[in-house]
DNA sequence: GCAAGGTC
């Protein structure tokens, strides 16, 4: 027997292959792709890798040309695969020659079962009598994958259908609402105006909250505080009823606080409380906490993937917030002791015994992100290093007891008044050893049993609550996956895109002016497209096709049927939008006279390679350039070639 | 040249 397994990836199939050889696989390459083949109770297998899709949709050539295609045969079309990893198919059809029986060992997810179903494809073309068997896992950890192996499953055609259905709207609504806008605003080639499923919702959540920023009302607030020392010891506590919102009655609290120069402790209480450590880390997580420290969500990816390359650290693409019980935690700890983090890991496995936290989301797809390796600070460029002890603390972190905090509240009589101060101070340090923090202390001086305290000064502060803030790139893609748009694998792309098409800028996430007409038109005349809920619609309709309670034909007719109407309505007021974008484009990009020829004008220009610079509008009878002022645009590297080496 | 989804 000749089996053929195929895997989504490199690390998968050396995985699989590891495992089910009992670590005898040969690793050889043919046609330009390294493959692994062993044998196994008496058959020959080979472990082939893909590199995710090899197929993309596109349209038939001509339906390409933007002026002669009608939108509504746009819509109507039916679009081709085609190939977009030749080599990679190729090597799997050479693979495929002798192939008795091929098992998909895709990643168990949508995505996956179309990729795999595509697979099987090429492997029949040329072994067309070769049985197909699935493989689901939910870890590439060796117990899980025995048991698999011991029951494989079938392939399951009607969830990779509903998977390429997915693909059939998500072009269809993306080609003929880019097209639209784009020619309706004459912006072509690198210009253009993209909408999308995952795109136009998210870059309408952006336009949401500026708008709450712009119409937001601040309420003032006023806030009676008190010094006190004690030993020339100071500290701050804040009158019982503060915040006010009135500033009478705060000057009236105050009052009653009379000239008094003393201040008597009516109360000392303490209370223990346990902080408990954080949970394994997702690529939402993982981005949320990179962008705190300063990192794009495009960049923070960039820099993981390539760490993951170099088995520094496991699967950098999970939803999955618990570790799998047949992980082998100790293991992953004890791989740390040769990196620069051995103080930190001997601390954990000196404990008892290793207790994980756990997440909410025990998802099928990869492990939650972990050192795999361990690697040492001058070995690294600087940014892969602290992504690297970034995810080895919090690592260490999830495995390491509780930290303990006294916290101590103090009531104190001001003639007529009462205020409280608070302090923190930590009695156990416990995870908070290796992921500390700046404010967990915040201790009050030693009160002994009470009595007089000095006061130093008795004042009113005035402040207003602030607007919500803007989006880091991090609260970001939180948000899009607390809402359901985008994967794991595409978030950070996404907000990536909105920047490289100019629709947001800056480094808190704000849309520009041209991205907001762009969306507000969207909102007044095609809502569906700028909904979340859109996606959340689109999911339920495919796990419809997934259970077999309704076929791809009629979601793709009902998708048509909704973008057509949103196409209709676009139309009607076709005119006043390209107007209106227009005149926002001209505006914003218009950075006044050229300083040079003092005839034309400095405009925002992109470059051919995507970066922007204002130009003057005379090119090239006048050849003026400069940077953009800081702050508009945070133009940033893509570092898609990241490498670690420092 | 359009999207979003994989992975490199």
């Amino acid at each position: 027997m000749h089996r053929l397994l195929v895997a989504e990836k490199f690390s998968a199939a050396l995985r699989l292959a590891t495992v089910l050889s009992e670590g005898k696989a040969k690793r050889l390459r043919a046609d330009g792709v390294s493959q692994f083949t062993f044998s196994r109770a008496g058959d020959d297998w080979r472990a082939f890798p893909l590199r995710g899709h090899f197929l993309n949709l596109d349209y038939p050539t001509e339906l390409n040309d933007w002026d002669s295609t009608d939108l509504d045969a746009l819509i109507d079309a039916e679009p081709v695969p085609t190939i977009t990893d030749p080599e990679t198919v190729e090597a799997l059809r050479k693979a495929s020659e002798t192939v008795d029986e091929v098992i998909v060992a895709t990643d168990f997810d949508r995505e996956g079962e179309l990729i795999g179903s595509e697979a099987v494809r090429v492997v029949h073309e040329a072994s067309p009598s070769a049985g197909v068997r699935r493989a689901r896992f939910s870890a590439l950890t060796r117990p899980e994958l025995l048991a698999t192996f011991e029951n494989l499953g079938e392939l399951d055609e009607k969830l990779a259908s509903s998977a390429a259905t997915r693909e059939v709207v998500d072009l269809a609504w993306g080609a003929v609402l880019t097209r639209f806008l784009s020619i309706a605003c004459d912006r072509r080639g690198r210009d253009i105006l993209s909408v999308g499923r995952v795109q136009t919702p998210t870059l309408a959540l952006l336009e949401e909250r500026e708008r709450e920023i712009e119409e937001y009302v601040p309420t003032p607030w006023w806030r009676v505080v008190a010094t006190f020392a004690r030993d020339g010891h100071e500290f701050r506590a804040e009158h019982a009823q503060s915040p006010f919102w009135h500033r009478d009655e705060a000057e009236a609290a105050r009052g009653l606080s009379g000239l008094a120069t003393e201040g008597w402790i009516a109360s000392i209480d303490s209370d223990m409380q346990e902080e408990r450590p954080p949970v394994p880390l997702n690529t939402t997580l993982f981005v949320a906490l990179a962008s705190r420290d300063g990192f794009t969500a495009a960049r923070a990816m960039a820099i993981a993937e390539a760490l993951y390359r170099d088995g520094l650290i496991s699967y950098p693409r999970t939803d999955n917030t618990v570790y799998p019980r047949t992980m082998g935690l100790r293991r992953a700890v004890e791989e740390l002791l040769e990196s620069d983090l051995a103080e930190e890991a001997k601390r954990v496995l000196a404990l008892p015994e290793i207790r994980p936290t756990r997440g909410r989301t025990a998802s099928t797809d990869h492990p939650p992100i972990y050192p795999t390796g361990a690697a040492r600070r001058a070995k690294l460029k600087p940014d892969a290093w602290r992504v690297y002890e970034g995810i080895a603390r919090r690592f260490l972190a999830t495995l390491s007891p509780p930290a303990a905090h006294e916290v101590t509240t103090v009531q104190i009589d001001l003639d007529d008044a009462r205020f409280i101060a608070t302090g923190r101070r930590v009695v156990d340090p416990g995870w908070r050893q290796v992921l500390p923090s700046e404010t967990m202390e915040a201790p009050l001086p030693d009160l002994g049993r009470g009595g007089d305290l000095e006061v130093r000064s008795l004042r009113v502060e005035e402040g207003a609550t602030p607007p919500p803030p803007r989006f880091s790139q991090g609260s970001l893609v939180q948000e899009m996956e607390r809402l359901g748009l985008g994967t794991k694998s595409t978030r950070h792309e996404i907000v990536q895109k909105l920047y490289d098409r100019g629709y947001v800028g800056g480094r808190r996430v704000r849309p520009t002016e041209s991205g907001r007409a762009v969306v507000e038109a969207l909102i007044v005349h095609a809502p569906t497209i700028t909904r979340h809920e859109t996606t959340a619609e689109l999911e339920s309709r495919l796990d419809a096709i997934a259970q077999g309670t309704a076929t791809p034909s009629e979601v793709i007719a009902e998708s048509r049927a909704l973008l057509r109407e949103a196409l209709r309505e676009l139309r009607v007021h076709g005119e006043a939008i390209a107007r209106w974008i227009r005149e926002t484009f001209v505006w914003e990009q218009d950075h006044g006279p050229c300083e040079k020829c003092g005839e034309g004008r400095m405009m925002l220009r992109k470059s051919r390679r995507g970066s922007r610079f204002l130009g003057c509008s005379n090119y090239p009878a006048c050849k003026n350039s400069r940077a953009v002022p800081r702050g508009m645009f945070m133009v940033q590297a893509k570092a898609s070639e990241a490498s670690l080496a420092g």
